[in-house]
DNA sequence: ACGCGTTCGTGAACGCATTCACAAAGTCGA
DNA sequence: TCGACTTTGTGAATGCGTTCACGAACGCGT
């Protein structure tokens, strides 16, 4: 009875595991940085349970999350950490290094060159661009800042898949284009702006003032709805 | 025929309009950003369709996020730009000022206290606080730079009630106890960990690491499938 | 005044994500 | 070896968000 027809799908080459959701490839680096504290606190196996309150979630997504990986668990005992940790890495694509451009070296510019997590989660900055004359040459976290007209070359030399936009927000659509044409397909806008971007490119956003509207109206609700006081 | 019955919801007191759902306020913002610019660009009306490719979604979404805070579009016609953009400020609470803190003064918090977003859309950093001692003192956009200790009384008399983490990660649980205690009520957390709050207090994160490594997973799976590479 | 074209507002259908709940599979002590 | 206990992995149920599709309402030209 090899019942292999649609199970047998191989799990190493080609098609990983099925299709991994959208939803949990957002927490699956969230479980890596809990792993790493629970590595480091002296834990060898954890439980979802375990996991879960470290990573801020319940155990009932921990484990469907986990289980679009394989089964790397073992009943009545939980995940191995170390285990658990190189294959959401190898999910991840982290065992790998990624090339990323920097295009704007202002004050988030500057902000996000020194940010350690870039280096330390396997990312390279593989060139810092800024279209202001007098900041090119400038040295910034080790690296020298060159001009925008040198984007397309930096990109093809180091290998760049992934651009981070920290322009202004004027700036960020023909930056983003620039990107595009030199052959990123992914990007990280900290502009605040809306961008259009081909199909087949990745575009995510990170938007302070959003998220600072997003609490106003949570703590408009709290202070104008005092409770239910109805009644 | 007066049909009130279950339309005649007074959209003013009391119940604003039952409950926004939480996907729609983070569209919301959005729709005020591309709203500005329409403003500008000197339209003073705009079809449900205008204003979603501004903003990057489907006018379906669009007129279902609208309809949640009532019904302020004219068929045939469109919504009335100013007038839209004076609801979602109200529905979002932004004709009301809140208060700020900003504790971490390092790299990032240098460049969220000089980032624009904050004064622009009526919010205002009341104060700068860092556990450093050799920080205090220092005078950064405008600002003096204050002890933690000094946190409760800023938050006091600021009347603040949103607090902005930018500290490293292992001191962010002890500030995020801090400001709660200090009577905040809502978090933003730049802080690459997860943090703990009680009920009642909202907790948004903002999270580099975390935006790359989902963008490394897309990549991977981009080059690790060719995929339908048609001509 | 009236019909035509446009656009909103919204019930219904659909799909994705979360949660529930439990059988299966393992450990561990005696 | 065996039985009690723990914890995973996963179908099923539920809930939330998106999209569809269309009736209702409005402006405008004639």
């Amino acid at each position: 009875m090899s019942e292999q027809g649609e199970f047998a799908v191989s799990p190493s080459i080609g098609g990983r595991h099925r299709e991994i959701p959208e939803a949990s490839v957002a927490r699956l680096p969230v479980y890596l940085r809990a792993l790493s504290g629970l590595a480091e606190a002296g834990h060898v196996t954890v439980s979802s349970e375990g996991l879960a309150s470290a990573a801020g979630v319940n155990s009932a997504k921990v484990r469907k999350d986990l289980s679009h990986l394989g089964s790397y668990g073992t009943r009545g005992v939980g995940y191995e950490v170390d285990e658990l940790v190189h294959h959401i890495s190898n999910a991840l694509g982290l065992t790998q290094r990624w090339s990323v451009v920097l295009v704007g070296v202002g004050n988030l510019g500057h902000a996000l060159a020194g940010y350690g997590g870039f280096a330390t989660r396997g990312f390279r900055i593989a060139g810092l661009v800024d279209a202001d004359p007098s900041r090119v040459g400038e040295q910034v976290a080790g690296l020298t800042v060159r001009g925008i007209d040198e984007l397309s070359e930096v990109v093809r030399t180091g290998d760049v898949s992934i651009g981070v936009i920290a322009t202004p927000a004027g700036a960020a659509q023909e930056v983003c284009d620039l990107l595009v044409e030199a052959g990123v397909t992914s990007i990280l806008n900290f502009a605040p702006t809306v961008l259009q971007v081909p199909d087949g490119v990745d575009l995510r956003k990170v938007d302070l003032a959003l998220e600072l509207q997003i609490l106003s109206f949570h703590e408009n609700r709290k202070s104008g709805v005092p409770a239910a006081m109805s009644s």
